[in-house]
DNA sequence: GCGTTTATCTTGCCAGTGTCAAGATTATTT
DNA sequence: AAATAATCTTGACACTGGCAAGATAAACGC
């Protein structure tokens, strides 16, 4: 926007934001580079020095994106008094609400292997996330503990069950529940996340 | 192989099993058209007349896939005796089995809007797979039934739970469980999946 | 048998992509 | 004020998928 100064200031959260808006409306797959660099008022070349890559773009962004999802659980935990209600169904409400807002971020997130994963950025953002849900659920960290007898599998389940359902209904399966308005909805996948699995 | 001939044969169903071959190895994110065209001795333009455009070979693809996943599924259902063994566990097994042992196919299948979804084909494979997964496990049919008090909760969240369980395994998550060698993890899946939930 | 039509595959081109190298421009430091 | 570092641009490269036009082979009608 500031044609004025050769050098743009903020260009690299610019074209983080950029970026976000255009995978938001156009889909992860087919995301150009040059196409944001233009949204940007910028030359296509512009984004190596900061992210060297497209990769670096990517694992940048779920990062992000991964912050961001965290947040939007510890919000829902704190909006709602732990006493009334069922954490699992609060926070699993919160989680598959976040995929619903954020589809595409939320599948570059999960279900793409573009981002450097192995980036401690990036890890330790998803790490932070993850152990927040848990702990939000279960009140203990369960996901360092390993060896056989130390995996909590109630709490592995209960993340399976959250996540699978957040998956299956942003791909578009489960059209029964997704034929459903907004309020019954809620109230199915409240149902979902409640029952006791046999 | 066959260079003796100008027409190929069954060019259609050689490109599939050389595109599968490649995503494979290559991932599906980087799956290049030229590159299967070359590797099965043809022209890069060879696919055109029988697929139409790339969407159409990743469609034929994932329909494939579907029906193999439904196979698999159905395998484990013939194989264990369904009076000793709970249905949950055996077809939950052999769900997330299938995630691993075609990885990238899996998540062409599931985890990507690259295929056409709205393709007759594969979703009349896909819907066949679900139902079955899902007969086999609850004994009925609840993926035709809407309404809001029409919905098979439990059936719904069993699925996600494995799908979640498959999924988060597939995509590096769950490290605790990943760490583990094949016996006991899939001592600790069995688990996870037994337990009630809550 | 032969000629025509149809299906299949190739060649050549196009616009578009991400990446790299070299240079221009501005900020920062000394 | 000079030197150095950071930032951005320009131009090229190899590669991608899609399209048009033509070559080749098969199938069909007679």
């Amino acid at each position: 926007m500031d044609a004025s100064t050769y050098h743009h200031g903020n260009l690299k959260s610019a074209l983080l934001e950029h970026a976000a808006a255009e995978i938001e409306d156009s889909g992860v797959e087919k995301l150009s580079l040059r196409q944001v660099a233009k949204r940007a008022g910028v030359s296509h070349a512009a984004f190596a020095h900061h992210f060297g890559s497209a990769q670096g773009l990517l694992t940048a962004l779920a990062a992000e994106g991964f912050t961001l999802f965290g947040k939007a659980l510890s919000d829902a935990r704190n909006r709602d008094c732990p006493q009334d209600v069922d954490q699992l169904e609060s926070s699993g409400l919160a989680y598959i609400q976040f995929a619903l807002d954020h589809s595409q971020l939320f599948s570059l997130m999960f279900s793409s292997k573009l981002p450097d994963f192995s980036d401690p950025t990036l890890d330790e953002a998803s790490m932070k996330a993850f152990q927040a849900f848990i702990a939000d659920v279960h009140g203990s960290n369960v996901l360092e503990v390993d060896g056989p007898g130390g995996i909590d599998t109630v709490a592995m389940g209960n993340w399976a069950k959250v996540h699978g359902l957040a998956t299956l209904l942003l791909t578009g399966r489960m059209r029964s529940v997704l034929s459903l308005d907004a309020t019954q909805r809620t109230q199915a996948i409240r149902q979902i996340l409640a029952n006791d699995g046999n």
